[in-house]
DNA sequence: TCTAAAATAGTCAGTGCTGAGCATTTGAGG
DNA sequence: CCTCAAATGCTCAGCACTGACTATTTTAGA
């Protein structure tokens, strides 16, 4: 659902594509913030072609094999609202593997248990100075159109990671 | 595999179970952390059981049809470490679906947005409340070797609803 | 000019998950 | 004692996802 939904959104928002180059468009814009694998674009794309949310058409051009190249209709637009809708009422999920391995504190080695702390905490620290980079980059060189909401989602990101840094931080000293 | 992991590592605190009685113990002492469904319990029972990581008895008690309890045998034990030791070395993964709203801001109702952060702040502070109360609660309630671990779990959700009732405010005073 | 790597474009089989269902048994309320 | 809802215990079909693969074309550099 989420990945038919951005497939839908960029193609209303930048025209007709194909499944590949739809992969390129949502690992420049989307991958910060959400993983949409190449095999997938293409099991949504023939879904929403079947459904007739979005029709096929086909191109070539110079040798290269011929493309099939997918724009949105009327009711894939429809649909598009309809998910929209629905996506801002869901909650935010939370997968935090290290939950696991901490409720199982009675297996646990701690020695290896600080050292994945210790590791994962230099890892979130180099993603946060790279989001935080990012973030003024990547909002300039997107389109007027989604500025604004870029730069909200990647607040949104680097706070939890924030949050993240600080209980791992806890839970080091508690270790 | 995190379910696997669960599965594992509950036979492996608990002694031999059942599919069904499994469900009752992840209800109880996983749910608020993750989520794993009945039939994903016997999927991977059964997925368990062919690669010998527990082994199947037959109970009959009652008069109740015949049950199948599964117990953990040496090979799941060291299986079970092997995923403890992946898990830690996992990062957190983030769902954050309002992103995907935003994301796309120009076919955004502002109006409904605002209603959406609205209901999404109530919801959570509701959550919040409910987990800060639980936290004490569950923790003295389950066996001492899950205790510490419990509460650091508990923390960790407390401290991310927090961050996104701080963001979604943030959002709401922006829109 | 040739060659190896990268880019382009897409397929397919296999995995994990779960809503919806089935069949029986127990328990609570009238 | 009877009934109906809840609990018990489990299965199955179908969906979303993706690693690994195929096949061709372009490009960089030796």
């Amino acid at each position: 659902m989420k990945a038919q939904f951005y497939i839908l959104g960029l193609l209303l928002r930048y025209g007709p594509q194909h499944g590949y180059m739809l992969k390129q468009t949502v690992e420049e814009q989307i991958s910060d913030f959400a993983q949409i694998k190449l095999p997938t674009i293409y099991y949504h794309l023939e879904k929403l072609n079947d459904q007739g949310y979005i029709t096929a058409t086909f191109q070539k051009d110079g040798n290269r094999p011929e493309k099939t190249v997918y724009s949105i209709t009327s009711e894939g637009e429809n649909y598009f609202h309809q998910l929209l809708k629905k996506l801002q009422s869901e909650e935010l999920k939370l997968e935090l593997p290290l939950d696991g391995a901490i409720f199982f504190q009675e297996r646990l080695d701690k020695e290896e248990l600080s050292d994945a702390i210790e590791s994962a905490i230099l890892s979130l620290e180099a993603k946060l100075n790279r989001l935080r980079a990012y973030r003024d980059e990547v909002v300039s060189s997107i389109p007027d159109v989604g500025k604004a909401g870029t730069k909200a989602i990647f607040n949104h990101h680097i706070y939890h990671i924030q949050t993240e840094l600080k209980w791992l931080k806890e839970l080091k000293s508690g270790v």
